[in-house]
DNA sequence: CGTGGTTTTGATCATAATCAACGTCTGTGG
DNA sequence: CCACAGACGTTGATTATGATCAAAACCACG
């Protein structure tokens, strides 16, 4: 067997159950290794793809941290999203043949790189894998209407716990702690993605700090009292 | 040939070229009759589906409008998008097989019944097919990233004037007038899309109106200068 | 022809933006 | 290893934008 091939496989791939559908048969398990055209790696502020590239493939993370941007005319840009490990990336491309964002590292980072091509071509055979993609855009897009949610209804504080709260989740849900971590992004990131300027998100971060509620040291952060973050993204239900 | 069956199927409907992929073969258009299982109409009102109802089905709009709600823990709701004629509700289920927002319709509605799993069966026998459910639901979250630029970095006027401006196109591209139509929603509901409050969309319109950029008689709009809206939307192009 | 939902407009207020200055960390080259 | 530059973050003072509160007008519809 060819090592190159081997190491390549999503068989055993320790993101597996992140990217792929569960429940599959060993026989699919297989098929789908010819899923994984190749490995990319992109170093910190590097594109993984830019507004305007013609779209081949999707990139399952495999380590590090992205964020996409819509760019407005104008030039001002807004981030759409915080990718992560076991997160799909460029399914905006789909639509036009070309990526509608870019995708830039925050850190250096390692992608599998999925010919779209192959991707429909398997899902045709491999049911659970059509299944799959479907429920993964699904969520992209349930995703997208909570970030509205944040954007039009919500005040600073309440943007931010969320935003945090988010994290954690995701953390926990890759055998991190859900209570310490370290931002991979700058207040001004956090800023665009919730429709702050740095410096109301930097007001917004110490004031929770000054509260107890969570310590920070730069882009440090322990949560130390989730509940009241978590009641601070619903107000209403301790009134 | 049964009369109701006909009825119903996608190979004569006039929104055909809205839903479907373009360039079938007259046999691939035959087996995307099996597509819709049944018509429904939703009154003025009336909920197509509602946040927790179990998912079987995507939805194709025949006729009138909707608005779909996602709903915060507290009551508060925010409106995810308005959907008009030719356009495909419902993919906010798939991730979880249960819907995750409100779909209710603005005016008397009716709508295409899709079932889900059908819909993944003919997809896996028709690639254009399968294609073309994945470039819908890449626009989906391609519109979703534009709204999250909107609410994230506008302000209330561009935010009113990017909104003017996409449902002129979107009436445009069904053969309807791009100049002067009927708002099917209240200020209300626009604000909420917006995050704006529903004086500050009056207040806009208002001036909008003064500056003879539009007119408006209650829902009713013209607008006389699209080119000045589309630089309210991006003012430094002009500067 | 009144009733309720919707829209407009005005006055005031609150939140977050802006402008500004200073602190702090990181990495690079002397 | 230290000094320095530059990016990043914090905090304060002031301002602007849109929210809120309030009242009146308008419209649709039974």
């Amino acid at each position: 067997m060819d090592l190159k091939q081997a190491k390549i496989a999503c068989s055993n791939c320790n993101m597996r159950e992140l990217c792929l559908p569960i429940g599959l048969t060993t026989d699919e398990m297989h098929r789908l290794d010819q899923l994984v055209g190749s490995r990319r790696k992109v170093i910190r502020k590097g594109y993984l793809y830019r507004n305007g590239d013609s779209f081949k493939s999707l990139y399952a993370i495999r380590t590090g941290f992205f964020k996409t941007t819509v760019n407005a005319a104008d030039g001002r840009d807004q981030v759409t999203g915080f990718q992560m490990a076991g997160e799909i990336l460029g399914f905006d491309g789909i639509v036009n043949d070309h990526h509608q964002c870019d995708a830039i590292a925050l850190e250096d980072t390692e992608v599998c790189v999925i010919p779209f091509d192959v991707l429909q071509a398997l899902s045709r055979e491999v049911s659970a894998l059509q299944n799959h993609v479907h429920k993964v855009m699904s969520r992209e897009i349930v995703r997208d209407h909570g970030v509205m949610m944040l954007l039009g209804s919500m005040s600073a504080d309440e943007r931010l716990a969320g935003f945090l709260l988010n994290l954690a989740k995701r953390f926990q849900a890759r055998g991190f702690s859900s209570s310490e971590f370290v931002l991979r992004m700058t207040r001004e990131e956090i800023g665009s993605y919730l429709g702050l300027k740095l410096e109301t998100v930097s007001r917004s971060m110490s004031r929770f700090a000054e509260e107890g509620v969570i310590e920070v040291k730069q882009r440090q952060v322990r949560i130390v009292d989730a509940a009241a973050l978590a009641r601070l993204v619903n107000p209403s239900v301790c009134q």
